[in-house]
DNA sequence: CGTGTTTGTGCGTGTTTGTGCAATAATGTT
DNA sequence: AACATTATTGCACAAACACGCACAAACACG
């Protein structure tokens, strides 16, 4: 591989990621260390990126995209650290929208290789940015609201797919109701979503546990695992515990 | 083997993998490496390809990475204002990815009510902030490079729909070889799109007019509309002035 | 035809560039 | 404070390169 290639390879990391790890480099580009060292340091003079202890950040990271303005990000970043040991390389995995996913895909590590299938725009974005998985990105009406696809046409196509695991943020979970949402498109595709995977794991800030909404999508004996930032013995998972259904 | 004949193959090559080793070279023609370096110096002074140690690279794969940097960005405005006379209340858009159509759709006006149908999930995203916009995402495999889905399931669904107008943006347009690209997946799906649309435009920053890449798309025939950033008289539309197609 | 010129090619030599290694320093982590 | 990771520096070596020269084939012209 050419020099010129290494450096453009690299940059498009960089714009990718908005960073890039120094090591990661070394595996996907199979050279030393040094020679990584160097290419950074002439894309600097080149005044391409910006040099860090570790790697290398994008220019035009002005840092946090407003990344404080998701609400309740730390116990999201909890919830995808926890979910992150469910995923094995290899696997089939249907994900679904929102913000606690999304902060969940931005997690993930470098190396994993799978096959994600998403209704979500913004989630196929992100999971791009990873070299060694697949996406899939199932298409239909896409909702100004939820900024996902939604309608028949997504629910006959999830209807054609069968995965290792479905993860899913959720509205409201209850021990004895289970899965419960408000608006009836949205139940639908949840529906959906659960038939198509062998095991499903839905992510879940504590604060919307055991709430009931209008509409129900599943029991919770159709969850495989339940993942919340609280500590597991914590006394809010009571009514879980006693459910055949693993809290991480 | 003539200098001549040795050019050519080496242009070949250049056009077919992007690159080529000084090494390689002297291996297949079975002379010397300075002379090797001396072509490789010839053809660069005629501007043909891009020289640096160990081999040389193609011109144009040189421009396909720096679009992440919204590259133009002052051009892609004036066209896109210039397209926007195109879209009238009640069509029915197929639109495609790219930084040119993304720049469109931020200038889009705020009451325009019509469908869109894209490939591109950040185009939809953008499109999702309009409330007369209807928005239905074409889904299938996503590409990590261009960022918009593709594969078999993109085109058989394009197959299946009938719209008003078709806006893409392009890699490269001839006023004799018409649309042309270099990828084999990419070039599938924008003969789709053309084929599923009454009319096409084709949004174009000068820079692209007149080069001609390995792939044909179509012919200039085909297409209804070319919008540049440039004065409808400039001189160097006059060869797709000749052509019946309307220049914006 | 002969002589001089141009062009294309290869060879030798010295220089530059790209890369990795090892020792050491700086920085982050626990 | 101890440790692990990451940076820096200087050095060595091979690959790639530039330059001048030599030679031969093709060409030009009187």
């Amino acid at each position: 591989m050419l020099k010129k290639e290494r450096h453009d390879f690299i940059m498009r990391q960089i714009n990718l990621h908005n960073r890039v790890l120094t090591s990661d480099l070394v595996q996907l580009l199979n050279v030393s260390e040094d020679t990584i060292r160097r290419d950074l340091q002439e894309l600097v003079d080149d005044g391409l990126l910006f040099k860090v202890h570790g790697g290398a950040l994008s220019k035009s990271y002005h840092s946090s995209f407003d990344d404080s303005t998701v609400y309740a990000r730390d116990s999201k970043i909890v919830i995808a650290k926890k979910t992150i040991r469910l995923i094995k390389d290899g696997m089939v995995v249907l994900i679904g929208g929102g913000t606690t996913i999304l902060e969940l895909v931005k997690q993930l590590p470098q190396h994993l290789g799978a096959t994600f299938f998403t209704i979500s725009p913004l989630v196929a974005v992100e999971l791009a940015k990873y070299n060694n998985i697949e996406v899939i990105l199932i298409g239909g009406l896409f909702s100004k609201n939820s900024q996902i696809t939604y309608g028949g046409h997504v629910i006959s196509q999830l209807a054609e797919i069968k995965v290792d695991l479905c993860l899913m943020g959720t509205s409201a979970i209850h021990p004895e109701e289970g899965l419960t949402d408000t608006d009836w498109e949205i139940n639908q595709l949840k529906k959906a979503m659960v038939a198509c995977a062998k095991k499903t794991a839905v992510l879940c800030i504590s604060e919307k546990l055991d709430i009931t909404l209008r509409l129900k999508v599943c029991p919770i004996e159709n969850i495989s695992y339940l993942i919340t930032e609280l500590e597991v013995e914590h006394e809010s998972l009571a009514g879980y515990r006693a459910k055949e259904l693993n809290i991480l």
